[in-house]
DNA sequence: GTCTATACACTGATAGAC
DNA sequence: GTCTATCAGTGTATAGAC
């Protein structure tokens, strides 16, 4: 059921998410995706942008959906998200501080050459936001407020992230999980 | 009085800030620097690894003496850091989103594949958070609280510096300011 | 300390057969 | 849709004269 096309999107995700973009060659994805090179440029026409841009977006869909259901759980938004990042922790650290992040580096290495990059990661990161702040708002935090705190939760899980992996460990995002928690707490 | 030793280092840093480390070529940094390229290698013999390392070091210090000035006078921590990261925001927008986040990009692209360059910046991040710590503990926060939010602070500012330049605005940054500065009040 | 020239690998990308 | 071959450009790094 895995088309070439979509393998090839896959491990771009993983390759973009583990060495960033401009480490990340061509020849290196279509060797380790096992995929005919040849069929490359027929699928993303556009070239390395265009797959970029197609992976980014698949792997921000994949974490956005991740996100809502961590978050429908009856919880409140305090502990639900504190349980999320928490939940991101773990996860970083269960891959050896090799995953964790899938933009991050995207972002900050296309933010002043490509404007369709920048733009498909704000994109990105605006449905995240929107996750967390709906899920504020039900636990009854005033929208605009709610706006506010999932800036900050997106900002504190990239930094987060940032530190975990540079750092070999998961404490950092710990961290952010349980002063988060108690901000909104606090808050809600 | 900057040497081309120095002149090649302070090049180096505005190019790795920019756009990365591998997206930073050494015949850019040389070019752009306008310093010999024949010098390049007899100044830093561990080739673009070591020249990187120092440019680091050399940006992470100065970033560190900032946060100490900015953190000396009498203003409670809460409003001392909230002042401090506003001002981040301003100068993130004032670059035109070119700058900020001297070695968010370097720690992430090179988390998996210079153990050299990672310390470095583990070594620069906990300067950074001891910095944010002390002046915690100095109003009157317990210095293992203190260091915690610390570290929140160091990834809210990380990630906050990645959105402002995702979506060319310096809200994110001053929300996180003002909700990160929340969280201290309520602690200290 | 600096210069020029260069080696060699690799990059993204294209052409044309199949 | 895929394959092979290849292009022009750039990357890091080195050699040897000055």
């Amino acid at each position: 059921m895995t088309s070439t096309r979509e393998q090839i999107i896959q491990t771009t995700c993983e390759l973009l998410e583990l060495q960033g973009y401009h480490a990340t060659g061509l020849n290196q994805i279509v060797k380790e995706s096992g995929s005919p090179k040849g069929s490359l440029y027929y699928h993303f026409p556009g070239g390395k942008e265009e797959l970029a841009i197609e992976a980014i977006r698949y792997v921000g869909t994949i974490v956005l959906r991740r996100i809502k259901e961590n978050l429908v759980q009856p919880d409140s938004p305090a502990e639900a998200i504190r349980s999320f990042i928490r939940n991101i922790a773990f996860n970083v650290e269960l891959s050896n501080y090799r995953a964790g992040g899938p933009i991050t580096t995207i972002a900050m290495e296309t933010a002043a050459s490509s404007d369709t990059l920048r733009e498909e990661c704000q994109r990105i990161y605006s449905e995240w936001q929107a996750a967390f702040a709906d899920k504020m708002v039900v636990g009854g935090i005033p929208s605009q407020k709610a706006r506010q705190l999932a800036m900050l939760i997106i900002a504190a899980i990239e930094g987060g992230v940032i530190l975990c992996r540079t750092q070999r460990s998961r404490e950092p995002l710990e961290v952010v999980a349980d002063e988060i928690g108690r901000l909104i707490a606090i808050t809600g």
